[in-house]
DNA sequence: TCCTGAGGTC
C-alpha cells in the first residue's frame, strides 16, 4: 500500500460524518500482515453476504464506522482502499458491507478492466474472502467478460483472472467453454495457456487431451507436444488418454516417427499401452504395413485382446500397402472370429475390403462384399457406397457407377461431396468429360433431384429428393482433368474455386500442369511452378515431376533437367517417379553429353538411397552405343535382340563401368585402358562401344591420335570356365572391332609391354586397382604355378584414326 | 474408412 492510497482514505474520510480516530497503525507506516487463514477453512458454500474473518485481539469499538467506509469504498469500487480498511482493522462485520461489495464488483468487472479485476478478486482471495464471485450477477458479469477478453486478444489475462477465480469455490469449466479458451489458445499458437489453463480445470486430464489434439488438428505439433510433456507432469501418473491423444496427433501432423518415439518413451518405462494406445500407433502408422503387424503381434504377446478397430486398422494399412494377399488373411481371420461369436464385423471392415478390392481392379468382388455385408445385416453408409462406386470408376465403368449412385440414393443414404466426386471421377476415367461437367453444373444450379422411390410406399410412389451438393477442392480436381487439354477451362475452373471459397491445393496445381502440357505449352506448364511458389501452395516434388514430364515429353531436355537442378536447390528431393521421368527422357541415343547427364542423374538416384530400376538407361546406353555402328550399315535391330538375351547380371555394375569411364570424357584423351572385367560379352561389348562413342565426340577433325586403346580382359586362368567365358568376350570384341567397325586389333599375350601407361592420372583409368592387378600379374604367384597373365587386346592407334576419319568424313 | 496430381519393362 502507498501513501497515495492513504491520501485517498483520508479524503473519503472525511465525508463521513462522525469521523473516529484514524486507526492506531496506520497502514503507510506500518502495515499489517493479512490476516491467516487456513486453506481447508474457507471453502463456504455460495454467500449471499460477505462474512470476513474474525480477529479476536481487534479493538472492536470502531467496527461500524469501519464497515460503512469499507462499504462505501466497495461500492465506490475503491477495492484497493477496501482491502487496506480490512486489512488493518482485520475484522468488518461483513453483513453490512456484502451488498456494497457485489455493486462494486460488478461495476468493475463491467468496466472491462480485466487486469484490475484479477488484482481485486487476488485480493479477496488473500484475505480468505470467498463468497463473492459466486453471486449471481458478479458471475454472469464475469463470465461475459472473460468471453469478451477471449475474443479481444487478451487470453493471458482472461487465464489470469481463471487462475484467481480457481481460489473460489466454482468450477472453472462453467465460466468459460473449455472447447473456447482452447480454440483460442491454438489460434494463438500458446501452448502455456493452455496448459496453466487445463491445470484449473476440473476434469484436467479432458482438458488436457483436448488442448493436444486441437494443437494437432492445426498442424501445430511442437505445441501439442508441448502441452502433452506439461499433462505428464500435472497428471502426476502415465494416462493413456493424453497417450493416444498425442499419438493421434502424430497421424495429424503426417509425423508417424514422432508417435513411434513416443511408444517407445513408454515402452522404456516399462509401461504396457492399453488397446486404445496401441490402435492409434497403428492407425497412424497404418502406412508401413511391417511396423504395423509386428505391433498387432506384440500387444497380442502383451496379453492385450485386439478389438473390430484394430482388425479395421490392420485390413487399412494392407490396403495402403496395396497388400491383397495380406488384407484376406486377416479378413478371414476375423470372419473366424466372428463366428466364435467374439467379434462383429462392422461397416468399416467391410468397406474397407471393398477398397481393398477396389484398389485391386477387383470391381466384382468388392460388389460382392457389398452383398455380404448387407446380408449380415450391416448397412452400407456414404463411404461405402463412395468405395464401391470408386471400384467401377477405376475400371472404366461409368454406366455401372452410376447404377450404384442411383441404388445408394434408392437406399436412402445421402451421398456426400465424395460420393459425387467419385462419380465424376468415373466419367473421367471413361473419358466422358462432357458428362462430368452436365453433371456437375446440375448439382451446381442445385436442380439436382432424384426420385426416390420409398420402398415402404407404393412403387408408383415417387418422392423427388433434392440432394445438397458442396463442391470440395477434389470436385473441382477432377474436373480440372475433365478439361483435357483446354487450358482456358482449367483455369477458369481454378478462379471459379476461388470465388465459391475453395483453394486450389497442391493436385490442383499439378493437374494444371498436366494441362498446359497437353496443350502444348511447355512454357506455361513450367511458369505453374513459379505461380504456386508465389501462391500459399510452393511446389512440392509431384508438381516438379508433373513439369518435368511436360518437358521431357515436348523434346525439352535440357529445360527438364534445369528444373530437376531447380527442385534440388529448393531441397525437394526427387523421389523414384521424378529419377524414372527423366531417365525415360531419352528414348534415342544422343551427345556425349545428354548420355553423361543421365549417368549422372543415375548416380545421384543410387546416392540418394534409390534402387535403381536401370532398363530404360541400359537400353539407352545400349541405343548410344550402337549408333556408332549404325553407319557400317549393320541391322540394330538384330545386334539388340542378340543383346537382350544376354543381359542377366547385375546392371549397376556395367553402368558403373560405363559411367566411369564416361565421366571423364571431356578430358583430353591420352591413352586409352578399357577394363572390361567381370562383364558379361555383351556388357562388354557396351562397354567399348561407349568409349569409342565418346573418343568419336570428342574428336575433331584434324586431331593427332597418339596413342593405342587397350582392353583388358582379364587374368587368364587355364582350363577353367572363367577362361571360356574370357575367350566369349574375347572373341565378341575382337569380331565388333574388326567386322563392325573396321579396326586393327591385336592379342596381346603374357608380355607385358612396358609402354602401355595406365595410372592414376590417366582420367580413363576406371579402376585405380588396376595397377595393382597388373603389378600382381607381372609377378610370379608361386615358384610352382604359371605366373598370372593378363590378357588384353590393342587397337592401333592407325586405325582408331582411320576410324576417326571415315566417320568424321560421314 | 471414401474422392483428386507425377513414372510404368521384365
Amino acid at each position: 500500500m502507498s501513501s497515495t492510497t492513504t491520501t485517498t482514505l483520508v479524503i473519503l474520510s472525511s465525508s463521513i460524518s462522525n469521523p473516529p480516530p484514524l486507526p492506531k497503525h496506520p497502514p503507510s507506516t506500518n502495515p499489517k500482515p493479512s490476516p491467516k487463514h487456513p486453506k481447508s477453512h474457507s471453502h463456504r458454500p455460495l454467500l449471499t453476504t460477505v462474512q470476513f474473518p474474525k480477529h479476536p485481539h481487534k479493538q472492536t469499538q470502531n467496527t461500524s464506522y469501519y464497515a460503512q467506509l469499507a462499504s462505501k469504498l466497495a461500492e465506490e469500487a475503491k477495492f484497493d482502499d477496501f482491502f487496506m480498511i480490512v486489512e488493518t482493522v482485520g475484522s468488518v462485520d461483513g453483513g453490512l458491507i456484502s451488498e456494497c461489495v457485489c455493486k462494486g464488483l460488478l461495476s468493475l468487472v463491467e468496466s472491462g478492466e480485466l487486469r484490475k479485476v484479477v488484482r481485486v478478486l487476488g485480493g479477496f482471495v488473500k484475505l480468505g474472502i470467498k463468497g463473492l464471485v459466486c453471486d449471481g450477477a458478479v458471475f454472469d458479469a464475469v463470465k461475459r467478460e472473460c468471453r469478451k477478453g477471449l475474443k479481444c486478444g487478451q487470453l493471458e489475462v482472461v487465464v489470469d483472472l481463471l487462475e484467481v477465480l480457481s481460489g473460489f469455490p466454482l468450477s472453472i469449466e462453467d465460466v468459460l467453454e473449455p472447447v473456447e479458451v482452447i480454440r483460442t489458445c491454438v489460434y494463438k499458437r500458446n501452448p502455456r495457456a493452455a496448459i496453466r489453463y487445463a491445470g484449473l480445470c476440473t476434469r484436467s486430464d479432458e482438458i488436457f487431451c483436448k488442448a493436444i489434439l486441437e494443437f494437432g488438428k492445426r498442424g501445430d505439433m511442437a505445441s501439442a507436444l508441448t502441452v502433452f510433456e506439461a499433462s505428464k507432469d500435472n497428471l502426476g501418473c502415465v494416462n493413456m488418454y493424453a497417450y493416444r491423444t498425442i499419438i493421434d496427433v502424430c497421424g495429424l501432423c503426417r509425423d508417424h516417427l514422432q508417435s513411434r518415439s513416443i511408444y517407445e518413451g513408454l515402452s522404456a518405462q516399462n509401461i504396457n499401452p492399453n488397446l486404445y494406445v496401441f490402435n492409434s500407433l497403428m492407425n497412424v502408422n497404418a502406412c508401413d504395413l511391417g511396423y504395423t503387424m509386428n505391433i498387432y503381434k506384440h500387444m497380442q504377446n502383451l496379453g492385450v485382446v485386439p478389438d473390430i478397430a484394430s482388425y479395421n486398422i490392420l485390413l487399412k494399412s494392407c490396403c495402403l500397402a496395396a497388400r491383397l494377399d495380406t488384407a484376406q488373411e486377416i479378413y478371414r481371420e476375423v470372419e473366424d472370429l466372428e463366428s466364435k461369436g467374439s467379434l462383429k464385423l462392422d461397416v468399416f471392415t467391410y468397406s474397407t475390403m471393398i477398397k481393398v478390392y477396389a484398389d485391386a481392379k477387383m470391381w466384382q468382388i468388392a460388389l460382392g462384399m457389398k452383398d455380404k455385408m448387407v446380408e449380415a445385416g450391416v448397412t452400407p453408409n456414404a463411404v461405402t457406397w463412395s468405395s464401391l462406386i470408386s471400384a467401377c470408376a477405376k475400371a472404366g465403368l461409368v454406366d455401372q457407377a452410376f447404377v450404384l449412385f442411383e441404388e445408394m440414393l434408392l437406399a436412402g443414404c445421402m451421398p456426400n461431396s465424395q460420393c459425387c466426386n467419385v462419380l465424376l471421377y468415373a466419367c473421367v476415367q471413361a473419358f466422358q468429360y462432357d458428362r462430368a461437367f452436365r453433371l456437375f453444373h446440375s448439382w451446381k444450379s442445385n436442380s439436382f433431384q432424384i426420385t426416390n422411390r420409398n420402398l415402404t410406399q407404393e412403387s408408383s410412389q415417387v418422392v423427388p429428393m433434392k440432394v445438397p451438393f458442396k463442391p470440395t477442392t477434389a470436385t473441382y480436381n477432377v474436373l480440372m482433368k475433365a478439361c483435357g487439354t483446354d487450358h482456358f477451362l482449367a483455369k477458369a475452373l481454378m478462379e471459379e474455386m476461388e470465388t465459391v471459397g475453395l483453394s486450389p491445393n497442391h493436385i490442383s496445381w499439378s493437374t494444371l500442369i498436366g494441362v498446359y502440357g497437353g496443350s502444348g505449352d511447355v512454357k506455361n506448364a513450367v511458369q505453374v511452378l513459379k505461380t504456386m511458389r508465389e501462391s500459399d501452395v510452393p511446389p512440392d516434388v509431384i508438381a516438379y515431376t508433373a513439369a518435368i514430364k511436360v518437358c521431357v515429353k515436348h523434346r525439352q531436355l535440357n529445360l527438364a533437367f534445369s528444373l530437376f537442378a531447380e527442385m534440388k536447390k529448393y531441397r525437394i528431393q526427387p523421389n523414384m517417379v521424378t529419377y524414372n521421368t527423366l531417365l525415360r527422357a531419352r528414348t534415342k541415343y544422343g551427345s556425349l553429353i545428354e548420355v553423361q547427364q543421365c549417368l549422372s542423374i543415375y548416380r545421384d538416384m543410387r546416392k540418394a538411397g534409390f534402387k535403381p530400376n536401370d532398363y530404360y538407361l541400359k537400353e539407352l546406353i545400349e541405343e548410344w552405343c550402337e549408333g556408332i555402328i549404325q553407319d557400317n550399315n549393320r541391322s540394330q535391330g538384330q545386334l539388340k535382340s542378340s543383346n537382350k538375351r544376354d543381359l542377366g547380371g547385375p546392371q549397376s555394375l556395367l553402368l558403373e563401368k560405363v559411367a566411369s569411364h564416361l565421366e571423364m570424357g571431356n578430358a583430353e584423351a591420352q591413352s586409352i585402358a578399357v577394363d572390361v572385367q567381370g562383364l558379361t560379352k555383351v556388357e562388354a561389348r557396351i562397354v567399348v562401344l561407349a568409349v569409342l562413342r565418346m573418343i568419336k565426340e570428342n574428336y575433331n577433325p584434324g586431331d593427332y591420335v597418339r596413342d593405342d586403346m587397350f582392353i583388358i580382359l582379364g587374368v587368364q586362368e587355364l582350363g577353367t570356365a572363367a577362361e571360356k567365358h574370357q575367350i566369349d568376350v574375347r572373341d565378341t570384341i575382337i569380331k565388333l572391332l574388326r567386322d563392325n567397325l573396321g579396326l586393327e586389333v591385336l592379342t596381346l599375350g603374357p608380355k607385358i609391354p612396358t609402354d602401355i601407361r595406365i595410372n592414376v592420372e590417366n582420367p580413363f583409368n576406371p579402376h585405380p586397382d588396376l595397377d595393382k592387378t597388373l603389378e600382381r600379374s607381372r609377378l610370379p604367384t608361386s615358384p610352382t604355378r604359371r605366373p598370372a597373365v593378363l590378357q588384353r587386346l590393342k587397337v592401333t592407334r592407325r586405325s582408331l584414326y582411320q576410324w576417326l576419319q571415315r566417320k568424321s568424313n560421314a
